[in-house]
DNA sequence: AAGCTTTGCGTAATCGATTGCACTCTGCGG
DNA sequence: CCGCAGAGTGCAATCGATTACGCAAAGCTT
């Protein structure tokens, strides 16, 4: 073990005491030019690199965010993961992830460990509407903290996350021009943020003076809601004539297990997704989704954390993204 | 903010000295019975958590361990991580991620990074079959180090991962199995350790007596790889009776890519996949794939990499775990 | 009962970097 | 020629925990 250079050998090797060492490198305080320039030089030569713990220490900032996320194995948080990750490292910081699947303890379990390891920052999608509130707050007040694509309340903390009164719009929108006069929602229940949002504005936005509304289905974002939820519609005496989901996964799901009771996409129902993963556009059929800008979501989020994290005390804000409509083979006619 | 409580306070709250307090909370040193009662019973009442930096300093060891991947979008990878977290939380060790792009330089300027942090071990999908190797080598003398999925080098340091020979052997025998006579492989070019085993696997084990070989296609892991090759395959006098696909999103970018050429899948062509991932599982036809036991995968490389933080200096070892064959739709008769 | 071991605990060094305070030295004005 | 400003450095404290060493008191041996 090569032994890693301290500081002070370089102050040895530059002639130099530790405390000139420190201020030449760092160099936000007055030394001599040609001693800067010699420390500088003795550095590079042996290779010294400070040590994160040692500065962690004295400074009480780590420059690592800690980020949670209910469940890395869906792609859109894979995807949002590695947005935020590439952020992070542009401005320098290191990411820890944590993975709370969806349980509240593991969260404020995860949360409480983030803020023992002293990180600068979190970054969360937090797992309950509103039990996460408290967790968050306490963690909060300490840390710089801000919630992405859901929230716990957004006077909480700082928050960025899609406009999902924009998004089911669209969707509504699109498959109203395409003909469909029966609507069922497929979506997940009131445990996240997201859940009861995109509920609302698909309750709120639906035109029922021309359109049939069909009793909702909800469960989770998962593909095994879209299953069960394509098996409950097969069991109603008709069919609608189309399906909003909530997540590409729910309407993968959906549409896979339709297809085994026989019922084609979009031959006898459309179907659209929401989230816009590089997935839904592969099979046939194509989804029809609401695409989530995941590169300005994550921008926005780093964005508000960094002006906080170098001490913004600005009001809390909250940022909505717009997204766009992609329209895929799912809702052809 | 509450100012955290130290060593310090406890030690004083208790009438001791820090050195005790440390000692009594530890327990590995000789302390009488009726201290350490107090000393834990002061430290339970002021919330004291030892301070994971300052530790680190003094011990040399954090309790996180990095891991690097090519790309955290790539739902398998997703799946290890996950898995891998899981395993090392069960250990109380954190994860720090970075993702490498399947870049050399991004992937070892991680690595230093990660030296630089003072992780106790780091676990590695190596970006190059044979360039990573260097990098790893460094790395590796002075921090534990297990490569998983892939390898730089299995003398390098520890290895866990897929069966390739047995897995392709699965393949190859159920499509020949279902009648296929001639065959194409489409899989990922020599860069990665997978990509060239896996077509070892395939060019040794398929049996050019009783089937016709095509000429393979390779790209990378992806779905636009399955995509390109498609059009690559109608682009020729006639299609193989099966194509062998290296990774489920090569399978799935090539069937849906050949449904739009109007090739259906498995009517006019059988396809299989390789990893398992759940959603190869939900559309139509449902990927006939060779399964990876991620779960196993992952707690057998953390079980090498914690038994290396713990001293071990056995020999290097390398560990291969057996895949199992899921039959779908996309190679029925 | 003297001497030796063991037990229990405190003092202080240590990990590596940052920084407040104080000191020296040069230069310039009065 | 003296005094003072300010530039350039070094000393030492500090962050919070761990631990080698040493000392005092208690227990044991013969």
């Amino acid at each position: 073990m090569p032994h890693a250079v301290t500081l002070q050998e370089v102050a040895d090797a530059a002639g130099v005491s530790v405390a000139t060492a420190s201020r030449a490198l760092s160099g936000k305080n007055r030394v001599a030019a040609d001693t800067v320039a010699r420390v500088r030089a003795v550095a590079a030569e042996l290779g010294y690199r400070v040590d994160p713990i040692a500065r962690a220490l004295r400074e009480g900032s780590t420059r690592i965010v800690g980020m949670i996320v209910p469940v890395i194995g869906n792609p859109y948080f894979a995807q949002l993961v590695d947005a935020v990750e590439h952020e992070l490292h542009r401005a320098g910081f290191e990411l820890l992830l944590a993975d709370s699947h969806g349980e509240l303890a593991e969260e404020s379990r995860r949360l409480t460990v983030f803020g023992d390891r002293k990180v600068d920052g979190i970054v969360i999608v937090p797992s309950h509407r509103q039990r996460s509130a408290g967790a968050l707050r306490a963690v909060g007040a300490e840390i710089p903290l801000v919630q992405i694509d859901r929230s716990a309340g957004v006077s909480l903390a700082d928050y960025v996350g899609v406009d999902n009164e924009i998004g089911l719009g669209l969707a509504l929108e699109h498959v109203h021009e395409r003909g469909a006069r029966s609507l069922v929602y497929v979506g997940a229940d009131d445990v996240t943020s997201s859940g009861v949002e995109r509920w609302n504005a698909f309750d709120r936005t639906v035109d029922r003076e021309s359109v049939a509304v069909g009793e909702p289905f909800r469960g989770d974002f998962s593909l095994a809601t879209g299953a069960a939820a394509a098996d409950a519609l097969v069991a109603r005496r008709e069919l609608p004539d189309a399906v909003i989901a909530a997540s590409d996964l729910i309407a993968l799901g959906l549409i896979g297990r339709l297809r085994e009771h026989g019922v084609e996409v979009p031959r006898d129902l459309l179907v659209t997704g929401f989230d816009g993963t590089e997935l839904s556009q592969v099979l046939a059929p194509t989804l029809t989704t609401v695409v989530q800008p995941i590169e300005a979501v994550a921008a926005d989020a780093i964005g508000f954390l960094l002006s906080r994290i170098a001490g913004s005390t600005a009001p809390v804000r909250s940022s909505r993204v717009a997204p766009t409509l992609l329209v895929g083979g799912s809702t052809a006619r």
